[in-house]
DNA sequence: TTGAACTTGTTAGGTCCCGAACGATAGGAT
DNA sequence: ATCCTATCGTTCGGGACCTAACAAGTTCAA
């Protein structure tokens, strides 16, 4: 399979609109590209691994984090999993009603609230990551690893570029 | 600035947590990557940019495609714009009361409906569409044009292995 | 010690997002 | 002409998502 052929006809239909505006198409495609794959994995997941256990993308996500961190205040939460703390009550809400994670009151400050993923939930977890990453090996398949790397690579000189 | 620092913290404990398991940690890195700079670019664009026209980035890409393709049926249009016909109904109703897209019904299939960006849907993008890309532009600042266009490429290789 | 300023998490209101079910239309076969 | 089937767009129900406003709790200075 020729890899070349890969501009997608949306792409070329695209430059033709934007060339005439003294863009920059090459920040174009690969922004928009992020966008594209992003939605298309994000769906592909919920479709055909999380649907299995009620999760949604962002409660795999917040559950993810309380399985690599450990217990972790709601706004430190909200931060690592990238949603505001008003979502996070709403997503934690929604894995509480699961079991999969549970709330505590901080021991001395009442404003605060800790949130730990169940045992059930860690077994969940445990289940899931494996076949999640599976996703991950599948949908780079047709990446080298050099290919691979750099991408990861390009990706966190981004990261520090929007968000230090 | 050094950029060979720039392995979150969150990466180096997600892997701690998941090297015992027999992961593709490139696979890993690469993907979770993605969605945190699609996630990280979007909410920063929404803020920015979008937020100043009363546009969600949804309601953008419909737009988008609009300007770039002309006017498109409702099946194609929610294709193109990554979103499934039941959403892309209540996006167009929210841009149809922005007055920035207009529904027509099919001369001859009673079922089909047309949808296009309106005069001032056109004049909008046009004010957009530049500022957009300024922001694609910031966020691969620090990538070199070969960067640019190989993660572009990359990237492209991974939506033909999940979408074909 | 009391009150202003800040922090934390929740709620309110609006939009997006999906799959499933539904009406309306179309088209082909009998 | 009348089914049978397929297609197109909408609606429905449940969840995610944001900002703004809020209540409760904490901190610190006067």
């Amino acid at each position: 399979m020729p890899r070349d052929i890969s501009v997608t006809r949306a792409e070329r239909e695209a430059r033709k609109r934007v060339e005439a505006l003294g863009i920059d198409v090459d920040a174009y495609a690969a922004v928009s590209n992020i966008f594209r794959v992003a939605n298309a994995v994000r769906n592909y997941t919920e479709r055909n691994l999380l649907s299995e256990f009620n999760l949604t993308f962002s409660g795999f996500t917040v559950l993810w984090v309380l399985w690599v961190w450990g217990p972790k205040e709601s706004y430190a939460l909200a931060e690592e999993s990238g949603i505001s703390k008003s979502t996070l009550t709403g997503v934690v809400k929604t894995l509480e009603r699961l079991d999969l994670v549970a709330r505590t009151p901080h021991v001395s400050d009442g404003r605060r609230v800790l949130v730990r993923a169940t045992r059930k939930g860690m077994a969940t977890m445990r289940k899931i990551f494996p076949r999640f990453n599976e996703i991950e090996a599948l949908v780079t398949l047709n990446l080298s690893p050099d290919e691979k790397e750099g991408l990861a690579r390009t990706l966190r000189v981004m990261l520090h570029t929007v968000e230090g």
